[in-house]
DNA sequence: AGGTTTTCTCAGCTATTTCTCAACAATCGT
DNA sequence: ACGATTGTTGAGAAATAGCTGAGAAAACCT
């Protein structure tokens, strides 16, 4: 899956393109609204995310000129916050989703995914790893029957890591995934909230097998083997 | 089913073709009152869309030559606001059912159902959590069979609280469904109104449980456990 | 036209959450 | 065994989310 990423702020149009390569995705960068049109129209895009306030082009424009040449690459389109009614207007010009910055990363993949009609990741909305489940419709978590209240973060941290079982995934990784691509978090927070979790999941359940991991140096792993 | 939308303001009529689609009705459109009309007597629909101003020919005039043409499908019609004794007016020209601008889509899409319905069951609603009660055609909510007096938007609000019992849903969700599309209305607004609702039918039934949840972070859900 | 109700925002308050810091513990390489 | 590195944790500061009383503005009703 190719994806162009028009975006004239390098920081946020970088953290975007390397968060988006993790994920298997291949991704060109335009800086300004008539580079992110030529590379648009001729080349196969399977997405276009479009940032709304561009350089020499404004991304509305970008838009409906793609649409009037008869391009219909779905495009997701990016604004700061603050500019609600915008929404219209950025789905008048033929903008298919619209998400208003800062979004966290996470959220940014949801709608991608959404609109390249992939099979949501095992959309089923409930997560489990043995005893544990996770519901991503009610929001809920329980292990061995029992509720666990946790906080939007900790959901947020524990939701990754469980679409990820078995698999080890860095402080930096996480912090991509799970943060805003602006924050500016210390490894350290991810120490923080993962004790948060255990204190939460782990360690009222004595009995049960230890889910989360602690590889040092690597990172952390949810599930599989001591 | 088909739904024919006549309305000239462009962006009004998209907001409601786009709704109406994801809500898998068919969807035309037409921007003025005699392309409403000439698309509405070549084609079935089930149902019209009329907004009272429109170019060319006004949405009253059109109901009534469709009428004169011995075509019955249900016409529901939009005014401005603050014209309210067009309603008389309205009716009379042939439309069942009218509605003033701006709407909540929510209230746009349960007429539409009670249009579409009538030929069948012309039966309202009625939703059920617990002890509380909320019937959808005569407006009226009780609760441990006293009845409730609600204003119209805390009625909208808790019909779509109860129309999505155990759900957990966002500020922005619920503003998205109860308030119309371009309203700007900030989450601290629902707050608000979600503590009317509380006064309400849950604060003098301090016996029963209580049924309107907050869930810091993520929501609020009506029913189920704490 | 005047009174009432409804809708919505604002500002102050509280509680919770988020995040950092710094001290401590565990692990690693030599 | 030793310092160096990496992870854990308690304490607390800062930021944010949610609740509420007050009130302005609009709509509604005679």
């Amino acid at each position: 899956m190719r994806i162009l990423v028009v975006e004239d702020e390098h920081k946020i149009a970088n953290s975007i393109r390397v968060g988006l390569e993790q994920e298997n995705y291949a991704v060109d960068v335009a800086y300004d609204g008539t580079d992110g049109y030529d590379m648009a129209s001729s080349e196969d895009y399977d997405l276009i995310i479009l940032d709304r306030m561009l350089p020499r082009m404004e991304g509305v424009e970008v838009a409906k000129k793609l649409r009037e040449k008869k391009i219909h690459t779905p495009i997701l389109m990016l604004t700061a916050k603050g500019q609600i009614q915008d929404r219209v207007e950025g789905l008048d010009s033929g903008a298919d989703d619209y998400l208003t910055k800062p979004f966290a990363f996470e959220e940014l993949l949801a709608r991608i995914r959404a609109l390249l009609r992939r099979p949501q990741n095992s959309m089923g909305t409930s997560l489990m790893i043995e005893d544990l489940t996770l519901n991503t419709s009610t929001f809920s978590v329980k292990r061995n029957d029992k509720y666990i209240k946790l906080s939007s973060k900790e959901f947020a941290l524990l939701e990754y890591l469980m679409r990820h079982p078995n698999q080890i995934l860095s402080k930096e990784h996480i912090i991509a995934h799970v943060w805003n691509y602006d924050a500016d978090i210390l490894p350290n927070t991810v120490e923080v909230y993962v004790g948060y979790l255990r204190n939460k999941i782990d360690k009222p359940f004595k009995e049960e097998k230890q889910l989360i991991h602690t590889l040092r140096g690597f990172g952390y792993r949810i599930g599989g083997e001591k």
